[in-house]
DNA sequence: GGTGCCTTCTTTCCGTTGGAGAGTAGCCGC
DNA sequence: GCGGCTACTCTCCAACGGAAAGAAGGCACC
């Protein structure tokens, strides 16, 4: 197990790629765990493998499209993995990989972000709101 | 300045929020900052203060369209502070506010995130690729 | 003094994505 | 053999996102 190599390579690969271009892969993978449902789906499972009717509970939000959706995504991109069970209905487990679990911390605090925040965020909507209001349309007004 | 007070505060409207909710405004909320463009932006502006075209040119992949978009409710939300500044060509600067400051970190950590795992993931994808090629048709397959 | 250029958007067109809800497949109990 | 269970899959439509052109306001050039 080459933790420091791992942890250099890592850093490595991270000045080979560059997010901010369109034509990066990285680009395009920070797109797609940019996502609710991938940040949602990783924060449920962190307590361990669920099934997909158990996530469809935890998460009542996500349509069934979304949910099998999200989950291929994920499965192709290593962050998950699906075992079926050829049951009585069949059953289908999903799990964090390793590469899952180094991102679901991550995640996690994402969400927790927004549900910690909500009310600074409130707030500051409600004075943007009534700062537009009162400005009749004049963008160009210097507010420091 | 009640540090310990605010923290406390966090912790019980983490717990009066829950973004596994559609109905939750933290859901709402949650969904606007699992964004690529919200997450490229931070990461611009935790550098320091930009202006509008400073952006384009530090996130080459994004739209003039989206770049404002963004920016409109990222201001509306608190997470920057937009200063118009009347000279020759009009000047406009982007700036993180404390809550902004306060998610920079942890959506910095996502891009670079991104970018240092961009070769797992890619041969996780080869993998996946090659497993659905080799499986015919049947979704049935154990594979533990 | 009109043409053109600069910055910061705004608008339009249209293809892609996402959500709601109904349909499907395999199997078992009744 | 009919309904019910799980895990999808399909269809329809609305909303979002990207490309490119337009717009406002002002100086500079000739």
């Amino acid at each position: 197990m080459p933790t420091l190599t791992a942890a250099a390579r890592r850093e490595r690969e991270r000045d080979s790629y560059n997010a901010y271009l369109a034509e990066c892969p990285s680009h395009n993978l920070l797109a797609q765990i940019s996502s609710k449902w991938v940040t949602l789906l990783l924060a449920a499972l962190s307590a361990g493998p669920l099934r997909y009717s158990d996530l469809s509970r935890a998460i009542p939000s996500v349509s069934q499209k979304m949910l099998t959706q999200s989950l291929r995504t994920m499965e192709r991109d290593g962050l998950v993995v699906r075992t079926v069970t050829a049951a009585v209905p069949v059953r289908v487990d999903y799990e964090l990989t390793a590469l899952g679990g180094s991102l679901v911390g991550l995640m996690t605090q994402v969400k927790d972000w927004a549900e910690s925040h909500m009310d600074n965020v409130y707030e500051a909507r409600r004075e943007y709101d009534s700062r537009a209001a009162a400005e009749p349309v004049a963008t160009l007004n210097k507010r420091g």
